[in-house]
DNA sequence: TTAACGTTTGTCCAAACGGTCAAAAAATTG
DNA sequence: CAATTTTTTGACCGTTTGGACAAACGTTAA
């Protein structure tokens, strides 16, 4: 006899739910789903534990509620590829949106590699099916693009992977990033220098005749 | 009262150990340090829980030991490199180089990577220190030939970021990789792909004129 | 043989953990 | 107001965890 998965009725209930994944994201991003105890969520909820359990019956309940909507976020920049746009252009902004989401929302992007990196035990079929689909349309796209002079031609797929890897970086290995630039050039300019350095990479030309 | 750091004396001891940090990468690469437990590491690496703690003394003590070891290794490719050498070869063998550790050694990467993930706590000081000093005499080099003109110019220590997010991904994001490349493409081949393409991103020339 | 030393294990412990529950407190409704 | 429902909490429970420890076992060498 399960209790019923919580779903709000109250403003409270929405209320008190959104603080508590609020809460949750934080902690689950820095220690990892093992990494992070109810007490700790509670306590940066503002709450108490069994306060909480109140609202979401297992600390699991409130990871799954968390990266399922994680996922939807994630993929909206690459939704948004239009083939009808110009190649260049749409790539640019692909890479902006994605840079813009590794500075504005480490710590969901920093959820998401956590979970991958532990093989994705509670997404894995997210992968294989909806992100699949979506990652495969839009590769047939990009190969359109390449086909018809508009890009260099690569595999599209791992065109793409590229993308994800170079922007994610900056928000997954953020500590890393900023011990290695240094004060002066870690500060709040990194994400700027990134997104040109990276347009760079995956628009610009080469040097004539190298 | 500490107890002494064991160094090892024996034949045994020397062999244990290194049992024991094979357990280790094994157990903390899929599960993370506060996700991984003593007992499954004792067990995976074929021995009696207060057995492994004689040969280690705390939980602790086995990560940092693997995570120091894995500094090294990990950044011997860049060392490598060789300021005297040709550009286009140096860089491609050292994205060479970092893929076929992604391939052989994606434990030690995702290890590295989950360290990172948490805010380094543990190897803050080698980021800031060993690192930033090796990243910053190689970004001196890169920019030593993007100055002569045999390369294009961007920003070396972006530069170099992209490479190890581009190979670092193959390993640490190996099941979003192979979920998406799906089974034909997502086989073995798919190392050998990652770097062609990755030789042509960071090396090739663009299609003249766009 | 025996003393010394290195190795292994069963047993135990205190703390931390996820989660339960009854009952109090607060808010809502009639 | 009183009745009802929702929200909050202190106390508690069973389990898991990292680690301690003494006793047993094995090996070597005087």
């Amino acid at each position: 006899m399960d209790k019923p998965v919580k779903k709000p009725r109250t403003r409270i209930q929405k209320e008190k739910r959104e603080l508590i994944l609020e809460a949750g994201l934080e902690v689950f991003a820095s220690h990892g789903f093992r990494g992070s105890t109810v007490d700790q969520i509670a306590e940066a909820a503002g709450m108490s534990k069994p306060n909480l359990l109140y609202y979401f019956n297992t600390k699991e309940e409130i990871f799954t509620t968390l990266i399922q909507r994680l996922m939807e976020a994630w993929l909206a920049p690459l939704r948004e590829m239009d083939e009808a746009g110009d190649p260049a252009t749409e790539i640019r902004s692909y890479i902006r949106r994605k840079i813009e989401m590794a500075r504005d929302f480490p710590r969901e992007s920093r959820l998401f590699a956590n979970e991958i990196l532990q093989g994705a035990p509670r997404i894995h079929h997210l992968l294989k099916g909806e992100l699949k689909e979506l990652v495969d349309e839009k590769a047939a796209v990009i190969r359109g693009w390449m086909r018809a002079g508009k890009l260099k031609k690569s595999d599209p797929h791992h065109f793409i992977f590229a993308i994800w890897a170079t922007t994610q970086h900056y928000a997954d290995f953020d500590v890393q990033v900023r011990a290695v630039l240094g004060p002066d050039k870690g500060g709040e300019g990194r994400f700027e220098d990134a997104a040109r350095f990276l347009e760079g990479l995956f628009l610009g030309e080469r040097l004539p005749g190298v």
